[in-house]
RNA sequence: UCCUCAAUAGCUCAGCUGGUAGAGCAUGCGGCUGUUAACCGCAGGGUCGUAGGUUCGAGUCCUACUUGAGGAGCCA
């Protein structure tokens, strides 16, 4: 007999209509009555799940059946049967039903709603619920999006290290790797901690950015990107921050900080319209219970053009604004939460580039503006999840990024590698970060980062 | 790291100005000829986050700590 996966069904029902067939899953919940029982089978190939109807009269084990926990693992065997009235549009008629892996009372997903932060104690069963289920499937979805917007376009995917020396610079405090004992660490003559002993016989972390590694495969494969784990040993609290965390990082060759924008604007919108089309059963579960607005809010992003507006327009409007903002708007500061969130919820309401920043705020190998005050860097604010990209057009003349290398104090044997890149037939190219989750976030309305990743890492939370 | 709030049954919460704990759901048992967050009845289930303190008496007040949430900083 044919095993068939619920999509299937779902999908095909037509080639199934009064056959019997044979479907395997989790019970989600049993309801029974002296005559008859129901179950909400899911078998974690589609976000719906299939009603088995079982009765006594045709059932030789409906009472064991009835008594099966949630959470069980069993193999059905029935016929098909439309349903039309019915809030389903199909059913199974058991004729078998076996237990595959019984489970307990105690399984602690009820039927009723749980709170998000009681899932997250039990990050290994929360994929079984409907929220979560949506979520990493989307996820999945998107993560595959991303490689097909990438490679239809030409894109090389490069590994760049996750063990690195580089620390990209103000990107974030780094993890440190080390096979020291911690209660045993060399220090040399000068009590300093003696990298030479250490593994690699150097300082190393995990990676903050594959940027710079990004940018010598980029002047080689023209057209590159990255897609990989992240890790920032920040103290940030929030929802939108994690330890671990995974980030898409394009680099084009021969290319500026317009185009840069252009390929991030694409990109946003291929991703939602990949997710709006392959998961709809997700998406409008997540448009139904967890932000009404969304597919307002996605349609508006996916049909219209994003805004563009230089940082220093951006304070202008801030200035004149005539909003009481609890930081005050200074040309030379960096764009505060509340500022971001006004230009883009309040102003703009879309997704808004905000460009040109003051070279002091921005990270040293950002392609400095002719006005020598700006360097060619761009935010991506969106309504509701704030940055989602931030990305520049690379500082490509030699002698421009040692200057600026030697400015902040940095040394240039450090970079020699990252020097010659210029050295060698350098080009004018460009790139972003667009941070992975943040992107399932706003594609799904999940409003907390942790609900968007398997087993999240945060500051003093690293569970499973 | 800072600010604010929270922690009571498996879950979600109530518990007033201090007088030794309650509901709904879940679970168990029983009932119900088709349910769909099923319904009806009965039952079991809690050293009130941890450690101190004030008090005749603390879930309730005070202190510290832990964890969580929201906001901020940092960023993606």
């Amino acid at each position: 007999m044919e095993n068939i996966t619920i999509k299937q069904l779902y999908r095909n029902m037509k080639d199934y209509v009064n056959k019997t067939i044979k479907v395997s899953g989790w019970v989600r919940t049993i309801r029974d009555s002296k005559a008859v029982g129901f179950i909400e089978l899911n078998d974690g190939t589609f976000f719906k799940n299939v009603q088995i109807v079982f009765e006594r009269e045709t059932l030789s084990n409906f009472e064991e059946v009835c008594k099966f926990p949630s959470g069980s693992a069993i193999i059905v065997e029935g016929e098909v049967v439309e349903t039309p009235q019915a809030k389903q549009p199909f059913e199974i008629k058991a004729s078998k039903i076996e237990i595959e892996g019984l489970s307990t009372p105690d399984y602690p997903l009820q039927k009723k709603r749980h709170s998000f932060e009681f899932l997250r104690t039990i990050a290994h069963l929360r994929p079984r619920t409907n929220t979560f289920s949506a979520v990493f499937r989307v996820r999945s979805l998107v993560a595959y999006a991303i490689h097909k917007f990438f490679q239809e376009r030409d894109f090389v995917y490069v590994h760049t290290p996750i063990i690195t020396t580089s620390d990209c610079e103000g990107a974030g405090q780094m993890f440190w790797v080390s096979t020291f004992d911690p209660r045993d660490i060399p220090f040399d003559e000068n009590n300093e901690v003696d990298y030479t002993k250490d593994f690699f016989g150097c300082k190393t972390g995990l990676t903050v950015s594959g940027q710079l590694a990004g940018e010598a495969y980029c002047m080689a494969f023209r057209k590159i990107y990255t897609f990989g784990p992240t890790f920032r040993a920040e103290n940030s609290n929030t929802a939108r921050h994690a330890s671990e965390f995974w980030m898409v990082e394009p680099e084009i060759a021969f290319a500026d900080l317009n185009d840069d924008m252009e390929l991030a604007e694409e990109m946003i919108k291929y991703i939602i319209n990949y997710a709006l089309e392959n998961a709809p059963e997700e998406m409008n579960f997540f448009n139904s219970f967890i932000d009404k607005e969304l597919f307002k809010r996605l349609d508006n992003v996916v049909n219209s053009d994003f805004a563009h507006i230089t940082y220093t327009e951006a304070i202008d409007i801030l200035k004149k604004s005539g909003e009481n903002f609890q930081y005050p708007v200074i040309w030379g500061s960096d764009l505060q939460t509340e500022h971001e969130r006004y230009i883009t919820e309040q102003v703009f309401k879309k997704p808004v580039f905000v460009t040109d920043y003051p070279k002091d705020i921005k990270a040293f190998y950002m392609r400095l503006n002719d006005d020598n005050k700006t360097v060619a860097a761009m935010d991506l604010l969106v309504p509701g999840v704030g940055e989602i990209i931030g990305g520049s057009q690379r500082e490509e003349r030699l002698d421009y990024l040692e200057r600026r290398i030697d400015e902040l104090g940095m040394k240039k044997e450090d970079y020699w590698w990252y020097l010659d890149l210029r050295r060698y037939g350098g080009t004018k190219h460009a790139g972003f970060g667009l941070g992975f989750e943040r992107a399932i976030m706003y594609i799904t309305g999940m409003t907390n980062i942790r609900d968007v990743i398997p087993f999240p890492r945060t500051p003093k939370s690293a569970d499973f």
